[in-house]
RNA sequence: GCUCCGUUCGUCUAGGGGUCAGGACGCCAGGUUUUCAUCCUGGUAACACGGGUUCAAAUCCCGUACGGAGUACCA
């Protein structure tokens, strides 16, 4: 068998959707899978819908996921350029030959044509039945084409879809396609400002490109009839590409495909990154804003629409890319989990070791509060890192590290403080004043040795000193908070919170 | 409308003639824990429908319904 060469091929028209990341995603699981290459191509032809920065942010987004291209723009390869707009004049010439062997015809049809025959029939295809009466290289003479042609006239270039032949694709993923070639339009290959359409372009790069594999979205799967088609009139059928079309990723609920409005109305990432489009409409946030780690947004996305036939779930991308398999891609559309993908999140967040959540949680911290010790940093992320899902979520349940209390959960101090044990527990406060090593382990002696001597339980110790400590009933052990915290805010914040539970008590007394 | 594709717990899915239809997320209950989270145990819940073929169908065939994609000088 041949080299194995794959490209992701998107078009830049704006952020990266993460039904793209996926396609890339197995592109490139496929690619590492096989020993090949994974290529990113941009099919910028058209010039109408070009989005400045979009490129950019789709070779980060790629960069940011970890799917390292071996050829690409800015990258390189043998087979450049790999943007489309750059190879322009190759398309015109390869839409000659198609004319030339008989492939295609000019057409001089204008869009007020086009738009008035199908206002007359409803079901209007440029094709078989219709070419004959409109305005094309097949029904007027070789001379007055010629004359057009020299008049710089409008004109595109169509293929000419042949009379009765079956087009069968063999497709990895979804089995055997057919096609009948008289359902077939004659579809425009080269455009009238001299760009070629996604159809030629695709061909033709794919060949020169030597791509093996054809992996994109099921809505290519009507269209590969036409590329089928291509490679016959260019006689390259025999290298033709193997084609798997990956089923869609669909809203999480209702119906159709995710959407950019899906991830505004359910407030979830439907993007890798950040993406500022100029209005608030088109200004989002991705999955890294999110808080997600982009192994999680990759394992996520891997197990959408695909999976390994075992019971393990949880893969790095090099494990990934060992059990991948194409044939094993589900044909049908699956709908985007966001529960799932937290809970992958989760996982990964667990599993991190502290140093390098040290790292991710940071920039988080620093936003919130400003600067922090490393050496205290690392210590929060060991005892927040099993309660966090996402990770703003260091922040968000994890603050009163780093900054005073400053809300109490009333509740919680009604049940649990008890102002007759009020003094005891103050007391209590020097004593801890008096430690002289701060471990959780020495704590933890003190306190145990301070309840048998006051004869109070733990049922009333323990949530006086957490809710002290942190205003709230939730968190890490309170011996190992109070270590991290460090005896003197720990004293401080006692001394403030014991306080405040009495005056808290007394005022509802007086009510 | 036409063409193509699809349909197993709420969701992601395993299973491809004989299974108590398995796992994961979610949810519920219990255990562990000073609390929360983690972890552990258990529970909940599915073969779209109708016909065939077969001793036997979730699995093969046909039809219906529903869903999706495509139907541009967009990709």
């Amino acid at each position: 068998m041949s080299k194995i060469r794959v490209r992701f091929a998107p078009s830049p028209t704006g952020a990266l959707h993460i039904g793209g990341v996926r396609t890339a995603l197995y592109n490139y699981l496929f690619a590492k899978k096989e020993g090949g290459t994974f290529i990113l191509r941009i099919e910028d032809t058209d010039q109408t819908r070009y989005v400045p920065g979009a490129e950019k942010y789709i070779m980060e987004a790629l960069e940011w996921a970890g799917l390292k291209l071996d050829e690409g723009p800015g990258i390189g390869g043998e087979h450049g350029p790999y943007r489309q707009s750059e190879r322009k004049a190759l398309y015109g010439e390869y839409a000659k030959k198609l004319v030339d062997s008989g492939h295609a015809y000019y057409a001089f049809d204008t869009p007020e044509d086009l738009a008035k025959a199908r206002e007359e029939h409803p079901n209007f295809k440029y094709g078989i039945m219709t070419r004959i009466v409109m305005k094309n290289s097949l029904t007027m003479s070789a001379e007055e084409v010629q004359q057009k042609l020299d008049a710089g006239e409008p004109s595109v270039i169509r293929l000419k879809v042949p009379a009765d032949e079956a087009i069968l694709i063999n497709d990895i993923v979804r089995g055997e396609v057919t096609f009948q070639s008289n359902e077939l339009d004659d579809k425009v290959m080269l455009k009238g400002d001299g760009m070629p359409t996604y159809h030629l372009a695709n061909i033709v790069d794919d060949h020169l490109m030597e791509i093996s594999h054809v992996i994109r979205g099921e809505e290519w799967l009507t269209s590969t009839a036409h590329h089928v088609l291509l490679y016959r009139a260019f006689g390259w059928e025999d290298t033709m590409p193997k084609f798997s079309h990956l089923p869609l990723i669909l809203k999480p609920t209702g119906k159709g495909k995710l959407s950019k409005r899906d991830g505004a109305k359910l407030g979830i990432p439907v993007f890798p990154l950040s993406w500022d489009g100029g209005t608030p409409e088109n200004t989002f946030d991705g999955f890294r804003e999110f808080g997600f780690l982009p192994e999680a947004m990759l394992n996520f996305l891997a197990f959408l629409g695909w999976n390994p036939g075992t019971e393990q779930e949880i893969f790095t991308k090099e494990e990934l890319a060992a059990v991948f398999d194409l044939e094993k891609v589900g044909k049908s559309g699956a709908k985007f989990d966001y529960d799932k993908a937290k809970w992958f999140n989760q996982q990964y967040i667990m599993e991190k070791d502290d140093d390098a959540l040290v790292e991710m949680v940071t920039p988080i911290i620093k936003e919130h509060h400003g600067e922090v010790d490393a050496d205290f940093l690392k210590g929060f992320v060991g005892l927040m890192k099993e309660r966090a899902t996402l990770l703003p979520d260091f922040w968000t349940a994890g603050s009163y590290f780093f900054k005073d209390v400053e809300e109490f959960d009333l509740k919680s101090i009604r049940k649990r403080w008890k102002p007759e044990n009020s003094p005891k527990m103050k007391a209590f406060i020097g004593a801890i004043n008096g430690l002289e090593n701060f471990d959780a382990a020495s704590i933890e002696t003190a306190i145990h040795a301070f309840m048998e001597k006051e004869e109070l339980g733990m049922g009333v110790v323990m949530p006086a000193l957490r809710l002290a400590l942190t205003g709230t009933m939730k968190g890490p052990s309170v011996f190992d908070m109070m270590s991290l915290l460090g005896k003197q805010r720990v004293v401080e914040r006692l001394e403030k919170g014991f306080q405040y539970f009495d005056d808290y008590k007394a005022s509802l007394d007086q009510a």
